[in-house]
DNA sequence: TGACAGCACGAACGATCGTTCTATTTTTGA
DNA sequence: TCAAAAATAGAACGATCGTTCGTGCTGTCA
């Protein structure tokens, strides 16, 4: 082993490589929920970014890494903007709808150009076998694996009924927030996201014990 | 005007092009609920129809138009093959059943190779303005549509009580159903669609006035 | 039988795709 | 400060994209 002060795996100042290929994520999550991880070309993202072809290219060394930096980009940006600050809600059922509402003010607000990054992207890849769908799925699985343990949580807290069942919630919940943001983004109805916030919440008052007391969506 | 003796606007036997064209399309909504209608390429359409490119993009002009046609009979595809057949039910609860289970068993069974058409088309098409996305925007309304006027029926023949919302349900049962065919099309977990059919039901249970009978969904 | 649509084909176009080179600039570290 | 390393640019590749053009089939009526 060579000595302890060889350079950390995680440079103290992120060199400009790091900067440039930041910046460029940033850019791509943009266009691919736009235009889905395809439709993203490295020309138009070259054009976006200001950079030539070849330079942003040698970033990645192919379009399979480049859709795969991108969806773990937006994996973490998801994480890191929308799913950990809801995490600091109480637990129980107010974490859960902190999460729920945190989630349908990512889609509403557009976090991304074109919604949510994973719903453009899941249907796009859901045909399409290969390491871009297999990192897509993880990332939609953690996410229902998360809905379904905090809504575990709520009922072994007591706030949900005995006849809840985590796993059956987290799917609807989880289709009501994306119905509503593809409805959005079809037809610019905000109306889509009022509607899943009050389907949502009724389901929610059918499931909850007597006197649990849930935050607001 | 020329004499009444014209030949008629819809021939009685179908002409050749019209029976190729018609082959084409229905390899092009397989291929297109698959690779989206962008990845739907002249080239790989003419491959799997057998045809030559040329030949084949003569029968459209344009790739829009390729696409608008294939949106075209998909929607009536769709209409003939689950829509329709499924108002044949009573009218009410057990019509609005009837269409909800029809579309669940359309989108299980996948008529369309990639599971439902339209969610995979809608999706790729709700960022990029033009006559394929108001096209495809417009067959959505009229599916919602139709759910909203069937749960209509359901309230007005007295079998929905007073607080349901007909828009309201059918958005949810809207979203149930799409969010049941995603999680299927990327896990190929048959359970979604168990879930999305419970969703449905509850959610019916929930708002059927007493006594109110509906079909198995 | 011969003229004439309708239909399909093959070859080719310019544009763009992802990718590979080589060269040049910029940044970094001793 | 200077050489090594990293980052970017430019030109070009073969493949494929949508599209155009000219040609040859193949039936149908006169």
């Amino acid at each position: 082993m060579p000595s302890s002060s060889a350079s950390p795996a995680i440079p103290l100042t992120p060199g400009k490589g790091i900067l440039t290929r930041q910046a460029i994520l940033q850019e791509a999550m943009d266009l691919a929920s736009v235009n889905g991880l395809e439709g993203l070309t490295i020309g138009s993202l070259a054009v976006a970014t200001g950079m030539s072809k070849s330079g942003l290219f040698a970033h990645f060394g192919s379009k399979e890494e480049l859709q795969l930096a991108t969806v773990q980009a937006a994996r973490a940006a998801f994480q890191e903007r929308v799913f950990l600050p809801a995490l600091k809600a109480p637990r129980g059922l107010k974490r859960l709808c902190a999460v729920i509402a945190a989630w349908l003010d990512y889609a509403e607000r557009e976090m991304f150009r074109g919604g949510c990054f994973f719903a453009a992207v899941s249907v796009e890849f859901d045909g399409r076998p290969g390491p871009v769908r297999d990192l897509v799925a993880a990332c939609m699985m953690d996410w229902r694996g998360s809905l379904t343990r905090l809504a575990r949580e709520a009922k072994d807290m007591g706030e949900l009924s005995r006849g809840a069942d985590p796993e059956q919630l987290a799917f609807e919940f989880d289709a009501l927030s994306m119905g509503a943001n593809g409805t959005y983004q079809l037809h610019r109805d905000h109306r889509a996201f009022a509607m899943a916030r009050r389907a949502v919440k009724e389901r929610l008052k059918t499931f909850s014990a007597p006197g649990a007391r849930f935050s607001p969506l």
